[in-house]
DNA sequence: TTAAACCTTAGACATAACTCTAAGGCAAGT
DNA sequence: ACTTGCCTTAGAGTTATGTCTAAGGTTTAA
């Protein structure tokens, strides 16, 4: 009927000592104890655990879940409050898969580099620019050690 | 011709902290020393360091990315593995935003629910649900200072 | 030649997010 | 009753990534 903190660890995919540092900075107000001081979470606890993770996984900060958590515990007078945090968390979730496609594009383009047959050859190229450029600004040169 | 570090930082948008702490961490081999002792960037060192950047920024650790500067010092002979390391992660990245894209999901999912007319009603809905089952495992209820 | 605005290092401090230890209470099986 | 395996807390320790301070050298321009 209710699951315990290692049993939520294990379903959730955290840690016991993470679940109980999320208790500590005040993440499961929700979840209350039984006879024996024991947490027990419900299934409504976890949902809102699970929510808090998906929170975590796309970047906010744990200050700002609490925030959230904290409208939740307002109830419905706090939904428009929600939507706001929510909207702008997603911009910045939007904002994210966009850095993070544009860096996969350049890690592609370096693959591709480096898969290619003379890849060996353009390295070389990359690597004599480089140690040219240096010459050319009467700097030293920090290829020493490199295999040509 | 070169850069100063305050330059760079302000190119890259890094800062001068972050720059030396990089160096520290002997991620800029690559950059040397002018005759006053200061660190000179040349445009080559840029371009290896917006890669820096690139790992940085999908995630990659300190420690990784030393591991493929130090590749990239080795010279040509350390292509295959630069690609091995870049394929690695690659499928790091595609899991991340694969990730990402799943929760920004829920989230919508999450927005539309406090979107619609009647979201304070389905809110409500919710929480007697949550208030419900503390009870029904004989459980205190912790909504007690809950705005219905 | 001196002031302002750079640069250097070593190392202390900060922050977030855990991660673990110590000491002890609770519950179930033998 | 005792062992095992949970659970609890307070608080110390860890890791990663910066961020800053102190003390001092360099460059440039008035």
């Amino acid at each position: 009927m209710t699951y315990t903190i290692k049993e939520v660890a294990a379903k959730v995919g955290l840690s016991v000592y993470t679940l109980r540092f999320y208790d500590k900075q005040g993440l499961l107000p929700f979840v209350v104890r039984d006879q024996a001081g024991y947490r027990a979470f419900t299934e409504g606890d976890l949902n809102l655990l699970r929510t808090i993770c998906c929170l975590k996984n796309t970047g906010m900060k744990i200050k700002a879940i609490r925030q959230y958590i904290d409208y939740v515990m307002a109830g419905p007078a706090s939904v428009a409050q929600r939507r706001t945090l929510l909207r702008q968390h997603r911009q910045a979730v939007v904002a994210q898969q966009q850095q993070i496609a544009q860096n996969l594009a350049e890690i592609d383009y370096k693959l591709g580099l480096y898969s290619a047959p003379n890849a060996a050859g353009v390295v070389a190229q990359e690597l004599a620019f480089a140690v040219a450029e240096k010459q050319a600004n009467h700097l030293a040169n920090p290829y020493q050690n490199t295999q040509a």
